[in-house]
DNA sequence: ATGCATTTGTTCGTATGTATC
DNA sequence: AGATACATACGAACAAATGCA
């Protein structure tokens, strides 16, 4: 009784053994990014596979972000430093695939910004508050210019707030969502008949957060950016999900 | 003067063509899940390429959780259901490349789990009460047994408020980011020596969420879910991280 | 339940454009 | 400018796996 318990086994396939064993050294730091592969070539004889096998692995890594190859390169695939390009593309397509509203993204971006506003108000060092006085000051002279401008520096501010959180994963995933939440609406706003007023109310609102950010005061950071985001996207967001992000301010 | 202003252009590989296309088309709707693509040889026809070209196309896709291929399939490759493995892959990697620290993890949920709650407290229906109020008990059973089915049980109860936050970005997220964090640290908690002071701990703090989520009060149900979390995660986190999760329990 | 036709997984050989030295 | 090594792309072929009659 009681004999060996066996597995279900699943045909793993050739290239997928290779993309676990590159991955596998990228995770493990034994290949860094500026590292180079071996060329396909010299990859096929260490894997036993054919050349196909070798590129369809190299697809898979070029499409999680992990390494690129260009024709004619002397060296074969280079090992690139991580970018949250995958992380976007995914999340990019959950958001047209999955039909996600304008009002989860800019609930979500709510959320995440608000916690970046929350952590910075405690820990912002002497710098990032500068760098954040800078970019409010961008602010204002870009909106003088043109919307383009006056959104590209609001980035700035919200970025140098992400930062100044110390939590990277809480500043990469703001960066991947407000670049959708952009994407799918900046043109609406570009056009949108209040915009002047929408900018110069906007910079009011961020030097409100700034102050309380430097005052020390997390909650109160927190509670109005939430605030300046919800006043600035609110227009545009169908009533029926307006009462979501309403809960959200508490 | 004033010519025809010409753009910079890339050499767009033939693969990255076809992924374009058939991506478009999974987005626009008019490749709907379940459906089969084409087989190989007839997209190698379509779009006048060779099939090696087309299987770097499909490989493409794989990975990015769009299709699946199996070999003697003669229905070609399924279109399949959006599920968040690309997103989950993504931040996984991320986490190991970009060595995320489990106190950024753990500060990250928190800000999740946090805006679920307050979310769920206005709009949870009384099903949605009846679903939570099952996952508790389920914790509470599940707490005789294993650490394990008590952990399966509390991923339960969390779901079920980021079900009835009605973000469904949120509701992935939190699922996505909650894996990354067991994984990491789910044998140090089965093997803590206060393992089951924590589990009842745990069980009398959810019933307080719950009660807040039953009586609508939001900030008061994300107050005590960010608590709940922070007591559960603290004895892991580093020392020196400690003070930025402390930092968002206000 | 058994073949059979078809498809995918994989291999090999070849031709072509390109980047580097 | 030329030689070399590389990636891109094509096409034919075989084995294993699948679905269907």
């Amino acid at each position: 009784m009681g004999g060996p318990r066996f597995e279900p086994v699943r045909t793993v396939r050739a290239y997928e053994r290779i993309v676990e064993q590159i991955e596998g050294a990228v995770e493990a730091g034994s290949l860094a990014p500026g590292q180079r592969l071996p060329s396909e070539r010299e990859l096929m004889v260490q894997f036993a596979v054919s050349r196909s096998t070798v590129r369809e692995a190299l697809r898979v890594l070029q499409a999680r972000g992990l390494v690129r190859s260009r024709p004619g390169d002397p060296n074969g695939a280079e090992v690139l430093p991580f970018t949250p390009a995958a992380l976007h593309k995914s999340l990019t397509t959950l958001a047209r695939v999955d039909q996600l509203s304008l009002g989860e993204l800019v609930g979500f971006r709510m959320t995440l910004d608000s916690a970046a506003n929350l952590l910075a108000a405690r820990l912002r060092t002497e710098t990032q508050l500068k760098e954040m006085d800078a970019a409010i000051a961008a602010m204002r002279t870009a909106a003088e210019i043109s919307y383009e401008a006056f959104s590209a520096a609001d980035v700035g501010f919200h970025d140098a707030v992400a930062r100044a959180s110390g939590n990277k994963l809480l500043q990469i995933c703001t960066d991947v969502v407000r670049s959708i939440v952009l994407n799918l609406i900046s043109e609406k706003i570009a056009s949108a008949p209040d915009r002047d007023a929408l900018m110069s109310q906007s910079i009011r609102h961020h030097e409100e957060v700034l102050a309380a950010v430097r005052a020390g005061d997390g909650p109160l950071a927190a509670r109005l950016s939430r605030r300046t985001m919800y006043e600035y996207y609110v227009g545009y967001v169908p009533a029926r999900e307006r009462e979501a992000l309403r809960a959200l301010l508490d």
